[in-house]
DNA sequence: AAATATTTTTAGACTTATCTAAAAAATTAT
DNA sequence: ATAATTTTTTAGATAAGTCTAAAAATATTT
């Protein structure tokens, strides 16, 4: 069979994989229409029409999971948007912040040669401007051994490495912070009240709120 | 008004402009659907659609043309395109013939943030890799002197400078015949009985039909 | 185990873009 | 100038994707 899915499937396909990957059991309707901003009724739709083609289980009333299928374009997809991403950034002065939106753009550009190119042009990026790892061609992930930055305790070290949220703001924040990715880190101090954190950045030191500290991604250092 | 067409929409707008552009009258319902493979019948709807839009001027039995908001949205997407095939090109290692189809996509790609940085990053090229001019961000092009080979005369010395059929068929037989855009040419004979032409190319006497002078551009020397 | 609340699906409607077949207008030929 | 031909428009259908409102199933309370 050939798949040349409309650009609404394909966000379908990358909405499930996304909400699997945290939830690790079937999707329900509701999470995806929030997800993609459209209704329950218009999911329930959709996932039909790729069970049809064999790119979604679904069982009704259970909510839906990928086939290998499935799993495998949307993986395709996101493997785009984040090779765009970096492409944005390196050559076309874009910020961090304002890749997204025409990364969801570029994704759907069909062409393996297309991507293929760029991911060479780009000498093979292991990470985009978030931190999140870039697929390979064969859809082969970096599974990266990450924390949470919230949840290190006083005196550890760690370095900085992605981003939970990645909206435009939290993005802005952390531009006006000075935190950047791939800075080195060591939490001072944990304040029990609010759980606000005292950090050592590159000899600055800085409070940020656990709102903050729950979206950041450290590496530990091993010691 | 804010313009944010689909992709069938653009597509018309371009359509509607190469064919004004040559015809240089209003343009047929006819000769639309032959351009977009589609249906007359389909055309008739689209064109009321993008009247009411105030992007064509549009009168029943008597063809349509582009309003200015009309002509400047084509540009831009014409401008897109363009840009694209260059990148692609120069640095994803594309075929001149293999390109159109990528940037067709490409091109509907809606950011001016991307499109003003590509053409930054690709150093603001003047022409497309089939010869066409660029339009700049203003919609600017640069109107050039041109003629097809197969006019020019005996003895005649001139530049090819663009191919008016861009197929993929076309562009491989050149590739083929070492026929590329730049190179310095002299008419050597025209043969009466088929028109076809003996070419010095580079050193070397090339023979082409009337089919092949006929779809390629030259800039005359100045003598 | 019922009653209540929530989630999910169905039914029917709407929009965009397309098609075929038929009607209307314009063009060309006689 | 009439007739024949071609072009263009209209009418009615279809498919994709969406919506609202109602029905059905599931989950939660009591
Ligand atoms: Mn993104
Ligand atoms: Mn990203
Ligand atoms: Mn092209
Ligand atoms: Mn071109």
């Amino acid at each position: 069979m050939k798949f040349d899915l409309s650009q609404t499937e394909e966000n379908y396909l990358k909405a499930i994989y996304s909400l699997f990957v945290v939830a690790n059991k079937p999707v329900s309707t509701n999470k995806i229409a929030e997800r993609l901003e459209t209704k329950a009724s218009s999911v329930t739709d959709m996932i039909k029409k790729l069970a049809e083609k064999q790119l979604v289980d679904y069982v009704k009333y259970q909510g839906v999971s990928l086939t290998v299928t499935g799993k495998d374009i949307a993986v395709h997809v996101i493997r785009k948007h984040r090779l765009w991403e970096v492409f944005l950034v390196r050559h076309l002065g874009f910020q961090w912040d304002e890749v997204h939106e025409v990364a969801e753009q570029l994704e759907h550009v069909k062409s393996r040669k297309l991507t293929d190119g760029l991911d060479a042009f780009l000498d093979f990026p292991r990470y985009d401007p978030h931190g999140d790892p870039i697929p390979d061609k064969d859809g082969n992930f970096i599974k990266r051994n990450i924390t949470v930055l919230s949840s290190l305790k006083i005196n550890e070290e760690s370095k900085i490495v992605g981003v939970k949220d990645s909206s435009s703001a939290f993005l802005k924040y952390l531009d006006n912070a000075d935190i950047k990715l791939g800075v080195e880190i060591k939490v001072l101090h944990k304040e029990d009240f609010d759980n606000s954190m005292l950090l050592l950045i590159e000899g600055q030191k800085i409070s940020i709120s656990q709102q903050i500290s729950s979206n950041l991604y450290v590496k530990q250092n091993k010691n």
